[in-house]
DNA sequence: ATGCCGGTTACTAACCGA
């Protein structure tokens, strides 16, 4: 099974079209969009990924102008809401499909980051045991690893998910390694698209990796993550 | 290293974004 999660821009715009089908030249069995907004564009991105077997959509209901998280889905899922997120919780698209659990989040910037990391640190345990990924734009990542340099709010909290529990699934499998999802019009890098894996589901992970032909193509200003997963036992 | 830039939409202003 195939997870990808891509940052849209501003709900994608004239780009919409041409971002969903390379979205799906990916090869997605989930795909959770960041900076989705509802209204026209997000509705021509939709059926794109309809069109393409990627028919079950979960979204928190939001005013159009909203940025948000789509997560969508080959397979059938359930939809489930993060409660702890409050009314952040359009930053969460949450979909259980069998026994797995794949949340989507579209993190805010600077210290409103807090609501957001605490809410999943708030996340009952037992999430934590089954099989879950928590997956999307977190906007954050760990100082001069995942930037050159000191300037991520709330970096803290990736030693805390990490206490918690939850592993870094790229960064785990590439300790030392400087790779960046964004980059700033000045050119700094920043990793700050991410996975985090329960161990359980870290067990299934055959690979993880970004795929930055799609942002230097410029249908978006971020790279994609794809997280590959072994086929379920049960 | 944020918004003095650049993209998007309720579109010729307001908003948002690491």
């Amino acid at each position: 099974m195939r997870i990808v999660t891509w940052n849209v821009r501003h709900g994608g715009g004239t780009r919409a079209q041409a971002f969903a089908e390379t979205l799906i030249s990916l090869g997605p069995d989930v795909a959770i969009i960041t900076e989705f907004r509802n209204g026209s564009t997000g509705e021509k991105i939709k059926k794109v990924l309809e069109q393409n077997g990627l028919v079950h959509f979960c979204h928190a209901s939001t005013p159009a102008r909203l940025n948000s998280v789509l997560l969508s889905s080959r397979i059938e899922c359930s939809e489930r809401e993060l409660a702890s997120l409050g009314d952040e919780g359009h930053r969460c698209a949450w979909a259980q499909i069998g026994e797995l659990n794949v949340l989507g989040f579209y993190f805010p910037q600077n210290r409103a980051k807090e609501a957001v990391f605490d809410a999943i640190c708030r996340i009952d345990a037992r999430i934590l045991s089954e099989q879950s990924l928590l997956i999307g734009d977190f906007n954050t990542g760990r100082h001069f690893l995942d930037e050159n340099a000191r300037t991520f709010y709330c970096a803290e909290y990736f030693d805390k998910l990490e206490d918690l529990g939850w592993t870094d699934t790229w960064r785990s499998r590439n300790p030392t390694t400087k790779e960046f999802s964004w980059f700033s019009a000045a050119g700094n890098g920043f990793r700050i698209d991410h996975a985090f894996a329960s161990p359980g589901l870290d067990a299934r992970i055959l690979g993880v990796r970004y795929d930055h032909s799609v942002r230097e193509s410029g249908l978006s200003d971020h790279s994609a993550l794809i997280v590959d997963l072994a086929n379920s036992n049960s």
